[in-house]
Order: C-alpha cells, then structure tokens, then sequence
RNA sequence: GGGCGGUUAGCUCAGCGGUAGAGCGACGGUUUUACACGCCGUUGGUCGGGGGUUCGAUCCCCUCACCGCCCA
C-alpha cells in the first residue's frame, strides 16, 4: 500500500542512488539501436559558484529536454562539467588564505599557490555538482570535465598556438579595463556600468602667456571633468572645431596647474559644445576616449597611476620629461606621490581650490565603470595585452545564424547577437593572474616572441631563430577563463584528441542558457566551433528568460531577496520547484517566482500521488497486452483518446521549447480530465460487486493511463514519476522491465469522436446539474430526481449507459424518461436534450424563471452579433469559407438551443 | 541619446487576425471512504490611451503614455 502521502525528502535520494546504480545517465544509455544522437553541453557553472535560481531553471530546463528524448530512444548525452573561474577562484582561495593567517600568495610563490587552488578544489569543487544532482538533473556524471583538465588544456593551448600562427591572435600595446584591486586587465564585457552621484568639477586652466586672473575669463579656459586627478596626466584641451567661444584659443598652450607643462588646446569633434564648459581636458593615458583624441592630435601619453591606482609621478621620466621642479611642481611631488587615486583627487582639488582654480562644482550622476568581480571603479591602463582578432573570427559566425545553421529561440535574440557581433571589438585575452591556462609565450633575450605547444618546441624554435641554444622566459599570464570555455562544446569530447565522442556527439543538438551570456559564451563558442571544428557547435540556442523575486526584481545577494533554489526543494520537493519552472518558462518573459505558485504545484504532485492510491486501492494492475483502442466502454475509449491526444501536444511543444505549453496540457490532462472526470466515472464500475468484464477493463485502463501519465511527467517531475513507476508494480507484486528513466515514451494513440462526443455530453449534463442545483438551493446532501424529456434514442441510450455516473455525480436519486416536462421543475438543456429537475415546492418559480430569461437574453445577444456578421455581404463575400460556414453552424446550434430554452420558460407558465 | 522588450481578470501570467483563458486569490457550499495540498459552484476583463489597415484587431501598422533591460 502506497503512503499516504509522498514524502520528497525521503525519496529523492534513494530515486537518485537508484539512478546512478543504474547508470541510467550514461551516454547513449536506454538508446534504441543506431538511434541519432541527442547532445548538450551543460552551461559550466563556475566552481566557486552554488546553486541560485538561474541554474535551476537552466538545468531543469535541459534536463527536461534530455529525459525526453532519452525516453524517445535517442543517443543521449549530456555533458557536466564546471569552469576554473580564474578572478573568482583566485579571489576565494586568498581569501581563505588571509582568514587562516596564512603568507599571501606572493610569499609563497605562484608555484605553491597553485597547488594551493587545487587542493581547494578537490575540496570545495563540488558543491555545485551536487546541488545540481539535487535537482535531478540526468547528466553523464562519469564525463564530468572541469577546464583545467589536462585534456582541455590541450585544447587551449592547441587553439592558442594555431590562432597565433594565424595571426588571429596577437599582442598589441592598448588601453585595457585595468582593475586595480585585482591587477589584471579584464574584457570589456567583464566591465559593469554603476551609477554614480559625483560632481562635474569646473576647473581653470591658465592660458600661456597671459597673467592667470580669476575674475577675467580671458587668461584661462574653463575644462570640465568628472575625475580631476587625472589631471597630472593631461597632454591637451580639446574644444570643438566650430565652438566659436573657443576658436581664437585654438593651437595656444595652457599651463597645467600644479604641474607646470604646456599643453595645447586642440580642435577635435569629441568635444561636446554642450557639455560642461564646452572644453575638456585630455588625458590619453587614462581614458578611453582621450586616448583616441590623443592619437589623432598627436598628444603624448602619459601614465601618472602605478597598478593600484596610486599616482606615481616622483620617479616617473615619462611624467617628468620637459618639466621644471619648481616649487609648485615640488608641493605637488611631496602632497599627491603615491597616493591612492581617491585620496589624491581630494587633495588635487583642495590644491586647486587654494590657487582659485575651481570655477564651479556641479552635481553630476554619471556611469562609472566597475570591475565585475573586485567591485572598484575599473582604470583605463596602457599595457601590454594578448587579443584575439574577434571580427575576423566572428564573420562566419554571423553567417551561421543568418543563413539559418543555428537558429536562436526566440528568434528576437538574433539581433542582439548580430549587434553585437557586427560591432565586436579585439578580445583582450591575457589576465594578469596565477590560477588558469598559462600562455604558451616564451620570450628571448631580445623580445621576440616565440609561441609554442610546449617550453621544448619553443626553445627549439629559439635556436633556429638565434642560430644558438637560447634561454627563454615564459609569459606570466594566463587565459581568461571564457577562452577555454569557449572550447567546452569540443573540448569536452576529447577534442584535440580525434576521439569516438567528438565524431558522436559533435555538434550538439541544442544550447539552453540565459541572454546575460550570449556575448560572453554564446559568441565565442560559434567563434571557435567553427574556426576548428568546421561546423557550428549547436543546431539551436534556447535563451530563456531570468528568474526574478515575486516583485520582478532581479535577485542579488546585495538586495537580500535571493531564495536559494534548495531551501524550496527541501519545502516542496524538487518535482515542484522543476514543475514550477517549467511551466513559467514562457518564451520572452522574466519569471516572477513566487512560493504559492511551488506550492500550487506541490499539490499536483500529491494530486497524481493520490490518484496512484486510488488506482491501487481498487485493483488497477498494469495489463501488459492492455490495448486501449480496443476498449470497449465508452469512458474507456474515451480516456484513452484524451491521453494519446495529450502526449501528442506535450511532445510537439517540447519539441518546440515551449516548456509552458508542455507543462500546462500535462497538468490539465492528468487534474481536469484524468482525476476530475475519467476517475469520477470509473467508481460506480470498480467499486461494483463481483467481477465483471467492465470492471477488469476500466481497472486495466486506469492502470494504463496512470502508466502513461507517469512518462508524460517524467521529464517534468523525475523524482516521483520514477517512484510511483517502482511501487505502482511492487504493489501488485510484478516487477518493472526497466527504469521509468529508460523507458519509452508513449505510443501514438487512436481517435474516436463518437466517445468524445458522448463524454462531453456526460460532463455538461452533470456540470448543468450541478450548477442548477446550487443555483435552486437545493440542499448539498440531497438527491433529486431527473426526468429527461422524450429523449431520441441516442440519448436514451447514453442514458442508459451512464445512469450509475450521472446519479453518483451529480446527487440524483432516480432518472427517468417522460413524454412532456413536468410542472414546477427546473430546466436543463443539453444539446438537443431537455432535462428536468421536478422540483415542486423545493424550487422558486421566479428564480427558475429568471435564470432561464437570462440564459435566452444571452443566447439571442450571440445569434445578434452573429447576424450581424452574416449580414454584412463584406464579410460574406470576403472571409474565408470555414470561417462562414462555422458562423452559419454555431447560429444554428443557437437557435434550436433558443428554442428548447424558451420552450422550458413557456412551460413555466 | 541609440536599441530591445513589456503594458490582458485583484495578483502572477498564457493567448497573438474570427470579440478572451489558466493558476493563485476572493465569495458561497461541502468531512460523498484517493486526495481539505481535496471536492462542487460562483464572481471577475471597453486585452494601457488614440489613430490606421482589414469584412473583422487583444493580435498587424503608426502614435502617445508609463514600466523594464541592454548599449553609449
């Protein structure tokens, strides 16, 4: 006998030992013999990471799909894995450090901390891999690929090599995104815009030549900046070409305060008229934009800033070249020198403040660019970085989805792609860390740099370059992580090796990930499958949508409203967070997720728990030659339609990645139909004395739907489909052939619309009933009789049949058939069946009167509208066939419905 | 400033050329032996405003308003 109830927490791990036992997730497991292969990539979570909301509606998602086509017969693989995370890792594991009072990682070297991280790894490492597997999520586990593996690191270093030999990859001298907490540049897209209440500081700057006087606008040119300590670093002023305020001034010099060095005020558009004063200072060393302006007027660069962002200018020659150490020039020395940035804008502007060189301060929301990871405002820094030639790479990757190879769902998320792609900038590739892929540059005594697989090959390539043995040394850098994990969809394969699986499973059949990665991962992906794999690595990309608070705030740790995904699989059960998601993932929107929601589905789950003991109790054993089509009852032929009907649609929208969809006809088909009615139905015959053919068939059907209703949510609720699949059979002391995990979806069914129609007849009439009954206050408990008015022979018949079903559920104590309605009753009509309810001295004349006026009023406002419509020789001549001729049907069935309506009000009197 | 998306029942959302659906909530009833995490019934919407295309618009086009997100 099956619990009362289903208790998640115990079962969810024995379902998931019994999987793993099974080997029920391997590659290719359960799969019909040369059946296709059906691969994903998982989206390698970071392995400092745990699990959040996004990687349970991402991986539920996936899984979904994968147990779907596992059940179909496919060659299944889904490929685990983690990425190493070098800024994140790196950051945890000197964190731990530092808390355990242990040397930082300089002191002991970059050799031991290293070793450091892995052992952090192998202890630490796991944690997301195990809440995944919480969640039932059916990867290959045995496959699982970390991208510091030594086979993925091949990969990297294979690709590095072979990009560099291209020339795809090369090390240029540009600004970068310097993060000055973590030192090392970052991708543009590892910059996070952060709004920031600062002041727009109007600063004077002296023109040469004239005697500074504050209170005459002549002898200085007012620049306006929203990072005053930049200053030290200006090489110009620019104005706009056509701002005739600042014509004359053009080719003139200004003195730069605290400083002493003339800088010329050059035209260039950049300059905004309407910005500020119309004037800005230039400081090529430490602004993006400036560094353009820089270039085009030809302004020297200087870097005033050391790597953590403290000035630096004492012993700095670039900075001191051309200078006089004056007085002023020395205060500056002593006061500002290796100050950190803030501390040394403040003294900059009280230096400024004193000399009377600060027009005005204006309050000034802008964006400043942060680091996404150290969280400080980020430096534009001139160095020396590796970059990948993106648009180059990116050209046949556009071709790729315009040409319809892979196809982003939904659609709209190609634009975003192309946008991107179409204005891609050159990929900063080098971090300036210990924990990732070290590059494979060896540089000579001179500079020249040799690129090689390994340190033999490049010193071999010394010799031949210096015609003599050569000492080398190896660039510092490492790889961003995004770069190996760009690889992951071959990489993971075994890929440089020509192995078994890369020939299988490459290239893989669908990518499900979130729009926040398009650029990050999506991209480079489509970049490098095709660059050395030759084909686009998916066929689809599934973008769904960000899991939101229940307000629709995006949750952050920084807001407090983060719900972690396994505080709700502890509460409800995984089957209900999955289910859940499920079934909010609609294509295009945020899910806005709310607990009551969980718990709407916890109780479905419970709903099909509950109609398993049912089946139980009643001696609803599976019959293995079972063949619903032919069945011969009515509610049994008709079940069977409803669910062969159903797995059609759940099929076709998985297919379709319309998970809602999905989700929503399983739910319908297993509350409304299967428990509301098809159960309903099924009592008053398996609950009948003795056995009868009737009975052994309604409890084999029953066992029958019940069986197929489990592999319809199997993909969709993993934990207890499987549970029930097991104690459905061991209760009735048989034994499943295999797992629900591996079995087979269900089979195609049949169609018969004679059993549909008579159902639907059923169903209205008892619903009628019902309605009618509530309606006339007729006391709940009660049972009343039901007379049907000169029912043709059809109905006499479905009256026949149904008699037990229509009295049990709808309370009615006896039925009977008469030539003409009874005085005093309440009406039913039912098609073309007129139904009666004698309800003398129970019902309200004037109520029954009036609820039958209304029911009139609505159907002549119906046959009203209709009319019009067919009325109108436009629409007659000029709508489609069908959709007249279904106008001229429903009018029909409106009508005759009006006058059995108005019949029963006459006979009212 | 540029781009994208949204605005449908009290709430959360489906639908997207033939005048609207779900879940939750609300209200009323119900301990009928699978299930009160249940059952039965009821209520509830000029589909953001305006204009256009069309025989017909929640759905297509234009415009306005408000709300998000991304990029400057």
């Amino acid at each position: 006998m099956l619990e009362k109830t289903f208790d998640a927490a115990s079962v969810e791990p024995r379902i998931s030992e019994a999987w793993d036992e099974a080997g029920a997730f391997r590659a290719g497991a359960g799969a019909e013999p040369g059946a296709a292969p059906y691969t994903i990539v998982i989206p390698p979570p970071n392995v400092t990471g745990s699990l959040h909301m996004g990687h349970a509606l991402n991986n539920t998602l996936q899984d979904i799909l994968v147990r779907f086509e596992r059940m179909r017969g496919r060659d299944v693989l889904w490929q685990p894995g983690t990425d190493h995370a070098g800024i994140a890792t790196q950051m945890v594991v000197e964190r731990q450090m530092a808390e355990r009072q242990e040397p930082n990682r300089r002191a002991i070297g970059r050799e031991a901390f290293v070793e450091k991280v892995w052992a952090w790894k192998a202890e630490s490492g796991g944690t997301i891999t195990n809440q995944l597997k919480r969640l039932g999520a059916s990867c290959d586990w045995s496959r699982e690929r970390f991208t510091m593996d030594e086979g993925l690191s091949r990969a990297v270093l294979k690709v590095f090599v072979d990009l560099h030999k291209k020339g795809l990859i090369y090390r240029d001298k540009r600004l970068v995104n310097w993060d000055p907490k973590l030192l090392t540049a970052i991708s543009d897209l590892e910059v996070q815009q952060v709004e920031i209440k600062g002041n727009l500081w109007h600063l004077r700057y002296p023109i040469e030549g004239k005697r500074f006087d504050a209170e005459d606008p002549s002898t200085f040119i007012v620049v306006a900046t929203t990072r005053p300590e930049t200053m030290l670093g200006d090489t110009g002023v620019a104005v706009h070409p056509e701002d005739e305020r600042y014509t004359h001034l053009i080719g003139k010099n200004v003195v730069l305060p605290l400083v002493g060095r003339r800088i010329p005020i050059v035209a260039d558009e950049y300059s905004d008229p309407e910005k500020g004063s119309g004037a800005v200072k230039i400081t090529p060393a430490h602004d993006f934009n400036d560094f353009e302006v820089g270039r085009r007027n030809n302004l020297r660069v200087i870097n005033v800033m050391t790597v953590e962002g403290a000035i630096d200018i004492a012993n700095n020659a670039e900075f001191l070249k051309g200078l006089v150490v004056d007085t002023e020039l020395q205060e500056t020395l002593v006061s500002i020198e290796a100050r950190d940035r803030f501390e040394a804008r403040k003294r900059i502007l009280a230096m400024l403040e004193a000399r009377n060189l600060i027009e005005k301060i204006e309050p000034h929301t802008h964006m400043v660019p942060h680091g996404d990871r150290g969280g400080v405002p980020i430096e534009p820094f001139l160095t020396d970085q590796w970059y990948v030639d993106a648009a180059t790479l990116a050209k046949p990757a556009i071709a790729s989805v315009r040409e319809g190879r892979t196809t982003f769902v939904p659609k709209a998320w190609e634009k975003t792609y192309f946008q991107w792609m179409e204005n891609i900038q050159p990929w900063c590739i080098s971090r300036q860390l210990w924990w990732g892929h070290q590059i494979p540059a060896w540089y000579g005594p001179d500079g020249h740099v040799f690129v090689e697989l390994s340190e033999a090959e490049a010193l071999a390539a010394a010799a031949a370059h210096y015609g003599a043995p050569t000492a080398l040394t190896r660039d510092e850098d490492v790889l961003d992580t995004w770069f190996s994990s760009a690889l992951w969809p071959f990489s993971t394969l075994g890929w440089p090796d020509d192995t078994a699986e890369v020939k299988r499973y490459y290239p893989t059949s669908v990518l499900v990930t979130g729009f926040d990665i398009i650029f990050f991962w999506v991209a480079r992906m489509m970049m490098m499958g095709l660059e050395f794999m030759g084909t686009e690595p998916f066929k689809d990309v599934y973008i769904h949508a960000l899991v939101r608070d229940e307000k629709g705030a995006k949750m952050s740790k920084s807001k407090g409203n983060v719900i972690d995904p396994l505080d709700l699989v502890d509460e409800y059960g995984a089957d209900a967070l999955r289910f859940t998601l499920a079934a909010m993932a609609a294509q295009g929107r945020d899910i806005k997720l709310s607990t009551q929601r969980i718990a709407g589905y916890r109780n479905f789950a419970t709903k099909l728990w509950n109609a398993a003991r049912f089946a139980e109790m009643n001696g609803c054993v599976y019959v293995s030659d079972f063949e619903p089509a032919a069945a011969v009852d009515t509610v049994n032929r008709w079940i069977a339609v409803e669910c062969a009907r159903t797995v059609k649609t759940v099929a076709e929208a998985i297919e379709a990645y319309r998970f809602n969809d999905a989700a929503g006809a399983a739910y319908r088909f297993v509350w409304n139909t299967f428990c509301d009615w098809y159960l309903e139905f099924a009592k008053p015959v398996l609950q009948q004395d003795g056995d009868s053919k009737s009975k052994a068939e309604t409890r084999a059907t029953t066992a029958w739907v019940l069986d197929e209703v489990l592999k319809l949510l199997h993909p969709f609720m993993p934990f207890i489909t499987e549970e029930l699949w097991a104690a459905t059979a061991r209760e009735a002391g048989l034994k499943r052939p295999a797992m629900l995990v591996t079995t087979r979806w269900s089979t195609p069914g049949t169609t018969d619309d004679a059993a549909a129609d008579e159902i639907n007849w059923l169903v209205d009439l008892i619903t009628e009933v019902r309605s009618v009954r509530v309606e006339m206050n007729v006391p709940p408990a009660s049972q009343i009789p039901l007379v049907f008015v000169a029912p043709d022979a059809v109905i006499r018949a479905r009256i026949a049949t149904h008699e037990a079903v229509i009295a049990r559920l709808a309370r009615i104590s006896s039925i009977a058939v008469v030539e003409a309605a009874p005085k005093a009753s309440a009406q039913i009509v039912i098609g073309e069946t007129v139904a009666c309810l004698p309800l003398e001295g129970v019902i309200d004349v004037d109520a029954e009167r009036g609820r039958l006026a209304k029911e009139l009023k609505k159907l002549a406002d119906e046959i009203g509208r209709i009319d019009a419509k067919l009325g109108n020789p436009a629409f007659v001549a000029k709508a489609p066939e069908e959709v007249v001729e279904e106008n001229r049907e429903k009018r029909e069935e409106y009508v005759q419905r009006r006058a059995k309506v108005d019949e029963a009000l006459k006979r009212l009197g």
